[in-house]
DNA sequence: ACAACTATTCACGTATTATTGAAATATCCA
DNA sequence: TGGATATTTCAATAATACGTGAATAGTTGT
């Protein structure tokens, strides 16, 4: 990822509202979740939703499909997994006293030994 | 870390000329760069570094210290690490798939198994 | 004290972003 | 077709962010 991009996408997640949307459709998983049904999980108005969500999409962090007449979003966990990979590879470049207890954080979350990740 | 502390966080990064700063103070490590350096090797203006150099103090990333006439600034490695565990934390908690990757990304690059973290 | 150097602060114009009411689009069902 | 539902788009306003010239503050050496 070029730092311009790394930009943009942190850019979009830069923002409390939208930092509760991503973190929302990336506990839903590939179901996703309708606009509307963010809306009201976050209280938010409808238009003001549709704003923050082209936001994210515009970012990539986020994909629509039609179902009906709502519109599920979901999150695009490549996009993330690649900024994350930016960002620590940043950071490890240098020092890796930064990513040295995430990696360790990391591993203790993500790896399917304790059966902590579904 | 709370969210709308990570969105302040994350809106400091938000901006290739702060990201590049950064990166740089990243790799100088604890010894640090002094302003009018990094406004040489990123060809900025001493004003606008000085706003930038403020914004990413302001939201904990960098840390400042006079010396003689310089000002150093280094980066904050714990605040950053922070940010980091909030954001894959986030992403573990629903799904593994974002961070799984990134955790092995991680794993390569600081572990010291192979020296490539100095 | 004075001049040179380093960096910040202030004031200002411009540009971008965020939110909202109102209107428009798309879908479903009777 | 017509009405209800779901969401987006448009237009306008308010708020915030960005970069810059000019002025200010701290430090060093003479």
């Amino acid at each position: 990822m070029k730092i311009e991009s790394a930009a943009d996408t942190l850019s979009a997640l830069a923002h409390g509202g939208r930092l509760a949307i991503f973190r929302l459709l990336v506990k839903a998983g590939p179901a996703g979740l309708a606009a509307g049904d963010i809306a009201r999980k976050l209280d938010t108005q409808p238009n003001t939703m549709s704003a923050q969500l082209l936001v994210l999409s515009n970012a990539g962090l986020i994909r629509a499909r039609r179902d009906g007449r709502s519109i599920i979003y979901t999150a695009d966990f490549p996009r993330m997994t690649s900024l994350l990979k930016f960002l620590t590879e940043d950071c490890c470049n240098g020092r890796p006293e930064i990513c040295a207890p995430l990696s360790a954080a990391a591993a203790q979350n993500c790896t399917p030994k304790k059966g902590n990740c579904r």
